[in-house]
DNA sequence: ACGTCTCATTGATCTACATCAATGACTTGG
DNA sequence: CCAAGTCATTGATGTAGATCAATGAGACGT
């Protein structure tokens, strides 16, 4: 049935590498890190890319489908850490370790690179422009997990799941996808283990949200109806200018 | 009154270097960074050493007193990020950005030293040990935040504080300082904005864990009388063995 | 096509913590 | 040394969202 995925296609030749691959390398450096990069491994719905605890070796990139990243307490407890879509890089919790801090598993059928990371570290050395991409988007991480922080200690379920949705949009804009219409690779329950909500919470939330006309829900296909509202109420209410 | 901060002291004789500098360097190497720090600014209570928006410049490491770091939304609240002790760096999550992404203060008198970014970004280039201990630095920044993610989205008043003096005390213990007896740098007010509950709130699990003999509080003064138990609920209760 | 699962929705109730309010202790600057 | 803050504590009350419970709707393997 799945296609299998497509073991040819360079990172030149990728259409996610705006942004997955740093702009600022020369094509010489593109084909360098190109060969390092082991393309398309396919990963089945629930599969794991990798397990908590499994040896570190390499930063994944995701080609095609979504994978969640989470972790298990010692009570068993699931946290949700986070949701990665094609072009987004994931693992880099991992490199201060021997071993992966978290699972990441397929929430759909995908295919995802792998970037070992010894190589990375390599090659950073020689391409100035390469370590400085990975301290960027080191630091850029950081940074969100920082504002992720104001959601959880501040925000309201509305905000999270406000803040939530437009972030999904404009990580679909980025690709190139609609921003108001795409479907949510991942379960009620796991958009509320992520935003630290119930899932009661999260489909209450939904239907309130559609009663306001801002959104439309049809099982995991959503479409933004105002995204203008809903980036409202993504800011805590008061913000910008706004009739 | 102040003792103005001591300039000589290279990072080689900082008593903070084992936290501070890595180990994996070289004296040579340590040379070299030590080059290029900027030693011992001293910053005022409630002076900024840098604030939101301001260019992003250099890296910072505090040698004496203690930071908070925070920002400020559109609304004018403000959210406690972290807070930095002697021998931690900080200003990590501007690097993705021309200018720095928070604020931070002074919470008592400090002393920190400048890490020059530029610098950073041209040692690390050639000394390979320093680009993979800045590899692993802000892969382990992700991953703290990333655990407080946990402690925002699951944990109860009383396992957020515990988990935040017991992670206090494992800073001091590193520093070679009572890990059960210390002073806390910041207010109540710092400690609940930082930990997403409201001030009243902190105070009274001061009060209760004091009841329950697990703490002795006197103003910021503070003794863990049993760490053990404050681990416990640290942990969400259901943990490891125990009597 | 059928039974089994998992997932989503909706309603009723409960609770941990926020908010509001008042007072006391400590700090700071004139 | 006193006045004015700021900060901490404690009590009373309110509420957003958790939890409990029941039902419905797709998804899936046989």
């Amino acid at each position: 049935m799945n296609k299998p995925p497509d073991h040819t296609v360079t990172c030149h030749a990728c259409s996610l590498n705006v942004i997955c691959v740093p702009q600022s390398l020369t094509p010489e450096e593109i084909d360098l890190v190109d060969s390092k990069v082991q393309r398309g491994r396919a990963v089945q719905r629930n599969k794991h890319v990798f397990e908590d605890g499994q040896k570190f070796t390499s930063l994944y990139a995701v080609r095609s489908g979504a994978i969640k990243a989470y972790s298990v307490d010692q009570n068993g407890e699931e946290q949700v850490i986070g949701f990665y879509l094609p072009g987004e890089l994931f693992g880099l919790d991992a490199i201060h370790n021997d071993a992966y801090v978290c699972s990441a598993k397929a929430l759909e059928t995908s295919a995802v690179c792998a970037l070992p990371f010894e190589q990375v570290t390599e090659l950073s050395a020689n391409i100035h422009n390469l370590q400085a991409h990975m301290y960027k988007t080191l630091s850029k991480e950081i940074n969100t997990d920082q504002q992720f922080h104001r959601l959880l200690s501040k925000k309201t379920a509305e905000e999270r799941i406000a803040t939530f949705l437009q972030n999904l949009s404009e990580r679909f804009q980025r690709r190139k996808l609609s921003p108001t219409s795409f479907r949510l690779p991942m379960s009620r329950t796991d958009i509320g283990n992520y935003l630290g909500l119930a899932v009661e919470t999260v489909s209450r939330v939904f239907t309130r949200l559609q009663q306001n006309e801002i959104l439309k829900v049809d099982g995991k296909e959503l479409q933004i109806l105002d995204l203008r509202k809903l980036c409202d109420i993504a800011h805590s209410e008061g913000c910008d200018f706004r009739s």
